[in-house]
RNA sequence: GGGCGAUUAGCUCAGUGGUAGAGCAAUUCGUUUACACCGAAAAGGUCGGGGGUUCGAAUCCCUCAUCGCCCACCA
């Protein structure tokens, strides 16, 4: 056996256990048990975007994930935790045509072809890193089975699902309005809108009869409808369908009444013109009562020829001349330049999104949702904490249909083929083929694949299922799906997860996974957002290169609880459970020098007893996925009840066999949360076998009161004596001589812990000292001064006065619970009371003979 | 506008009706069969404010305030 260093120092040893844990194949789910028939438990990886590195979100999730594989593994469940990468569209794009306009070229210029190339040659060059990252941290993912969403087999999964739901009816396409993003030239999902509030003037001014108000006068070109609510009494006396003239912008033109409930009447003069082009609910509206609809600003933000002479200006340019214009021609009753309202940003890039109808893919949501609503409803799928399904229905039940195309050239392209010259054009209507592979010949001609790529998430909804080799019906997809438990931040729970249920609902006629389990947000510790340019980020590596993987775990599994929303993260305690490993690392460090003896002492059953206790609740815990709480009470455990009492007393006396023993099961219920330090400790104290495939079995528990009792008389006694010697001022060096009226557990070890001698009698000269577990001890030594016991006096009285105020809180409870409690919980209550009533009378006899 | 969460010791947080807790920091003491990344002791809190229910509230209810987040988006 090689001796242990005095300190832990975890770059030693976390590569190498690492590689044997690889290399053992315990990452890769035992066949063998699912041949007979036992139930797996599987995870995936929530796939990071490829071009990302690892922060402290990922840091978090990953070590949930990596307990719950962990400990499944060892319950003895084939177990798989299935890694992976997503394509992350937007960010690559970017990125790319970045480096191609540093090369003074474009993505036009190179071509099509040429592009995907790069962004091929981009993926391999950066692809694994945040994976690599991962397994720094520990993660015992199945990398045999890594995925990625642009594999060959994944894009098939795409094109089928595609396919699939365009035969079901539930792809269409049509001209809706959409989120246009002219910066970066797509499209853009409800979802990855964010909204700055912004303050904008607030125009108001005369549109014939009607003052109308508008924050955006540069769209108001073309507008030949006014709207007001039908139950308006202001403006009962005009009809729907009236028209008036009206002097406008660029002239006189002929405007029409319409009415429709979706106004706010108290909103400015409750009338407002309509530009169904540009503005979600205008065309609402507009589709309602089937209105005229015209395009006012063109893709790269400019306004079209219908501007007359603002035409080929941007919105920004054009605003306050059309206001200064309008003012001129008397138009112009007031602003507010007050007002503030909502501008539409892209979450990537911050575009500002200008709504433009086009000719677009949507998935039909309304009866796809169906199934999603009912699977939330009836548990199928289960939201932990479960405050979120009732969100996750809400929002499930307002669904809108899903915009699935973006304009840009990496991702999957649209399994849709245009007859050469029909894309874009107005003679779309049955000139397309959907079709995973492109049609061929054909007496129609040549076709050519729709230019579209698809949202990201498309491909990402399929991620349970397409990882398992769907469509094809392979043994994975038939082992391993549904998987057992997805864990995941909540700004995904819509984008995300929402889209994987109905996805396998529709594809794979079951629910993706069981449960959905929400972590909270990572924030700095003062609550900002983690993040670079405020300087509040903190890099998980950094971390683990500090402190160690296992105290990079720990410490966030510490501070976690699933019932926050957010953490504050603390490093401080990162530093906390470098400590505690430390900790563990020299329990085995003096365990090693320990010679056997053939011995047991009360306190051997008492660790056995503890550690088959914390075990049982450690597993009801972690089966609660109560991790944070399992974390507190092993530290607490180990901490405290193994090193700081067990520890000492069995230097002294007791079975070394049964400490070793323990502390084998110490080592296994601290492995999935610090996997680690406990491989090391667990081959140094001589096993062969890994402990990351050892088994999750314990000793039963049983409450052993008498053992109890007697611990609980022997640490009080020892802590009485440590208080009293400071009391009394005598010099921890001295050994005091001391008396019980009652017999004392461990007396030699007691005698050693606390620096004293017992005496068989009683003598005149000892002072009284009292015991929180109840009675007196006596104690002598030549160090106790007057001015001593004056100090121990009135320590004894401060003490006695908490006694006081206690027992008065529980004559008042028993005095109140004689009606209505339970017997069995009075008595208890007695119980407590005639105990505390001991103690008070204790200090009170020991303060009197003080005085003596 | 709607909703969710948080508010407890200097800091980060446990604590779901019955004697206010942990870790870190700060204080004092201490090298003893591993660990000073340690041990021991002592200190620190009218549980955000106000009201209510109850014999009894950090805990349940109402209300207000502050902070954070999500959803919707109204000219």
């Amino acid at each position: 056996m090689t001796e242990l260093s005095a300190q832990y120092s975890p770059k030693d040893h976390e590569g190498d256990i690492y590689k044997k844990w690889d290399a053992s194949g315990a990452f890769q789910p035992n066949e063998e048990l699912v041949k007979q028939g036992k139930k797996p438990f599987v995870v995936m990886l929530p796939p990071p975007n490829i071009t990302g590195v690892l922060h402290m979100g990922h840091a978090l999730q990953d070590t949930i994930m990596d307990i719950l594989v962990r400990w499944h593994r060892m319950k003895g469940e084939p177990t798989l935790w299935m890694p992976g990468m997503d394509h992350a569209a937007l960010p690559t794009n970017k990125i790319i045509i970045d480096q191609l306009y540093a090369e003074g070229t474009t993505k036009e210029e190179i071509g099509r072809d040429e592009f995907i190339k790069r962004t091929q040659q981009w993926y391999e060059k950066t692809g694994p890193l945040i994976l690599n990252q991962m397994k720094r941290l520990g993660a015992s993912c199945d990398w045999t089975r890594t995925r990625f969403t642009m594999d060959t087999k994944y894009v098939h999964a795409v094109n089928e699902t595609f396919l699939a739901y365009y035969k079901k009816g539930y792809i269409y396409r049509g001209a809706r309005i959409v989120n246009w993003d002219p910066k970066t030239q797509t499209t853009v999902s409800d979802l990855e809108i964010d909204y700055k509030k912004e303050k904008t003037p607030l125009y108001t001014f005369q549109y014939g009869p009607f003052e109308i108000s508008t924050s955006r006068p540069e769209t108001k070109f073309g507008d030949k409808y006014v709207v007001m609510h039908p139950d308006d009494a202001r403006y009962a006396h005009y009809k729907e369908g009236d028209t008036f003239q009206a002097p406008w912008i660029n002239g006189e033109v002929t405007a029409t009444v319409i009415k429709d409930d979706s106004l706010d009447m108290n909103f400015g003069t409750g009338v407002m013109t309509i530009t169904p082009w540009h503005d979600i609910t205008d065309f609402e509206i507009a589709q309602k009562h089937n209105l005229d609809m015209e395009q006012i600003i063109d893709f790269n933000g400019k306004l079209l020829p219908i501007a007359g002479e603002f035409a080929g200006m941007t919105l920004t340019e054009a605003r306050p001349k059309i206001a200064e214009k309008l003012e001129k021609m008397g138009l112009l009753i007031s602003v507010d330049k007050k007002y503030e309202h909502n501008v539409a940003l892209n979450d990537r890039g911050k575009g500002v999104i200008e709504p433009q109808v086009m000719r677009q893919w949507f998935v039909d949501m309304s009866k796809l949702k169906e199934e999603t609503i009912q699977v939330a409803k009836n548990n199928k799928v289960r939201f932990i904490p479960d405050r979120w399904k009732e969100h996750f229905i809400d929002w499930m039940e307002n669904v809108h249909d899903w915009n699935i195309n973006r304009q840009i050239w990496l991702g999957h392209r649209l399994p849709v083929w245009w007859k050469k010259g029909t894309h874009g054009t107005d003679h779309e209507e049955g000139n397309f083929i959907v079709s995973v592979d492109p049609p061929t010949g054909g007496p129609e001609g040549e076709y050519e694949q729709d230019p579209d790529t698809l949202d990201t998430w498309f491909s990402s909804a399929l991620w349970p299922f397409a990882t398992l080799g769907w469509p094809e019906e392979t043994a994975d997809l038939k082992q391993y799906y549904p998987t057992s438990v997805l864990v995941t931040a909540r700004e995904i729970l819509y984008l995300w997860v929402a889209r994987m249920i109905f996805s396998g609902l529709e594809l794979v006629r079951d629910v993706p996974f069981r449960d959905v389990l929400i972590h909270p947000v990572v924030l700095a510790k003062n609550g900002q957002r983690m993040s670079k340019s405020l300087g509040t980020g903190v890099d998980p590596l950094d971390l683990i290169e500090a402190h160690g993987a296992d105290a990079t775990r720990f410490g966030l599994m510490h501070q976690m609880s699933f019932d926050m929303q957010q953490m504050k993260f603390d490093p401080e305690a990162i530093k906390a459970a470098q400590n505690f490993a430390n900790k563990l690392w020299n329990i085995a460090r003096f365990l090693d020098t320990l010679e056997d003896r053939s011995e047991e002492s009360i306190a051997d059953s008492w660790i056995q007893q503890e550690c088959a206790r914390v075990a049982k609740e450690v597993t009801t815990l972690l089966g609660e996925y109560k991790i944070g709480e399992a974390a507190r009470l092993l530290q607490d455990f180990i901490w405290s009840d193994f090193a700081d009492w067990y520890v000492e007393i069995v230097k002294r006396e007791g079975s070394p066999k049964i400490a070793r023993a323990v502390f084998a099961n110490i080592l296994k219920l601290l492995h999935p949360f610090m996997p680690f330090i406990t491989e090391v400790l667990w081959q140094h104290i001589g096993n062969n076998d890994l402990l990351i495939r050892s088994s999750w079995e314990f000793e039963k528990y049983t409450e052993h009161k008498d053992v109890n009792e007697k611990i609980y008389v022997f640490q009080s006694v020892v802590a009485a004596l440590r208080s009293a010697r400071i009391l009394f001022g005598i010099n921890m060096a001295s050994t005091v001589q001391i008396y019980a009226e009652y017999s004392l557990p461990m007396q030699k070890t007691l005698e050693s812990l606390a620096k004293v001698q017992v005496v068989a009698e009683k003598k005149d000269s000892m002072r009284s000292y009292p015991v929180s577990s109840g009675g007196v001890i006596w104690l002598f030594s030549d160090e106790i001064t007057e001015e001593s016991i004056a100090h121990g006096q009135a320590k004894l009285d401060v003490r006695a006065a908490k006694i006081q105020a206690t027992i008065r809180s529980l004559e008042n409870i028993i005095s109140t619970m004689q009606s209505k409690a339970p017997e069995e919980k009075l008595q208890e209550k007695k119980q407590q009371l005639s105990d505390m009533q001991q103690q008070l009378k204790d200090i009170q006899d020991s303060r009197a003979l003080l005085v003596l």
